[in-house]
DNA sequence: GTCTATAGCCCGATAGAC
DNA sequence: GTCTATCGGGCTATAGAC
């Protein structure tokens, strides 16, 4: 890999592990294995880090925005695939959002997608909520899936500070995903078919043996 | 008011706007309008504000964790009360739990106490859920209340940092604070008899009011 | 109890050799 | 493309006058 890319990815993980303000920018070139002055070579200050890792993250998202339920008889493997790559996303990019104050203003290239972002991904809970709804699986007003979207966006966001701030002890990253995708399901696992939410749950463990490899 | 806690109670609020991190004790100083040496005759260092901004902290989540229902048929009341205590809570110390990677560790007086307040607060909701299933107000099974304990602690402590996050404009903090007051109550407002779910909201109008004030 | 002056450190970033 | 050497600046914290 190229060290750019070496830089960028090594500045992301330890952003999200710890905070942007605590990662130094001698700590990071030792961690990659280059002199700090190699740094600004490659990028003009520690901020343009911030702006090529956004780039990354807004590909990313777009990506994970095209998942959309298709197969009616495979709603729910489909729906446990968005999830996984939307864990995926929030645990990779976390420090985006968590770190705001910490780095300044979000970059233009973002203040711009984020409004869509949102309202996207808002959609594409509903559309797999709709389609749940419309083959008998899940039993819900289709007025309340908006609010039942904004519910489970802010469990699988927040779950896994939720968990971590509570200290509970967990074998693993992938057990604590595990954890937070089987909270979000408590939101609707009581008007859900037992068949459906039995297949949800035995999805959440592969996908949280999949996140953990990441 | 003393100096001392003239500095805490600025401490604390800029700590919660701008991150722990981000606020230089030379800052701190103009704020509170003393030099900036004098911040070192009231505490030893940074670190020694948030120990006692964390002792104040254990103190009012104590004394919120009384609020307890006591009255059946005030409950819905009772309950709007203890969200508010809550709320504030949440509000001014935010940043303790926020930040915890930029000024390190926990106090030791926190880390023991925590596992009891979170334990303590799963409990204080639901036994408002359980008293609400008990006079015939909520439908929920005895079993589920937990996960419904878990979801409403979790939506009502990030749900301010959700939506300064989706960048929604709100005229003002009352009206984000009645915001996820609402969004907590989706989570089993189907299940609400009609007379409390109102009632509720009513009173939510009362507590986002009372919270703008402080 | 509050102030001024300043020590000493670490940070992000630059310059220039190779 | 990578390195070493170093600078200016902002930070926490101390010493000591008042």
């Amino acid at each position: 890999m190229k060290t750019k890319d070496r830089i960028l990815n090594e500045a992301r993980r330890l952003f999200n592990e710890q905070g942007f303000g605590n990662v130094t920018t001698a700590a990071l070139a030792q961690a990659v294995g280059i002199a700090e002055g190699n740094l600004w070579y490659h990028f003009n200050n520690k901020r343009a880090l911030v702006e090529a890792i956004t780039l990354d993250f807004i590909k990313s998202a777009n990506g994970r925005l095209e998942l959309r339920p298709v197969d009616d008889d495979k709603v729910i493997d489909e729906y446990a695939a968005f999830l996984e790559a939307f864990a995926r996303e929030i645990t990779e990019y976390s420090f985006l959002y968590r770190d705001q104050a910490d780095y300044g203003e979000h970059s233009a290239a973002l203040l711009e997608e984020l409004p869509k972002l949102y309202g996207e991904s808002q959609r594409q809970f509903r559309e797999f909520f709709s389609v749940m709804v419309r083959t008998g699986l899940l039993d819900w007003p289709e007025k309340q899936l908006g609010d039942l979207a904004v519910n489970a966006s802010i469990i699988l966001r927040y779950g896994l500070e939720y968990f971590r701030e509570i200290g509970e002890e967990h074998p693993s990253t992938a057990e604590t995903i595990r954890q937070i995708f089987a909270q979000h399901l408590t939101l609707f696992e009581h008007r859900l078919v037992p068949t459906a939410a039995r297949r949800l749950r035995r999805a959440f463990s592969d996908i949280a043996a999949a996140v953990e490899g990441a």
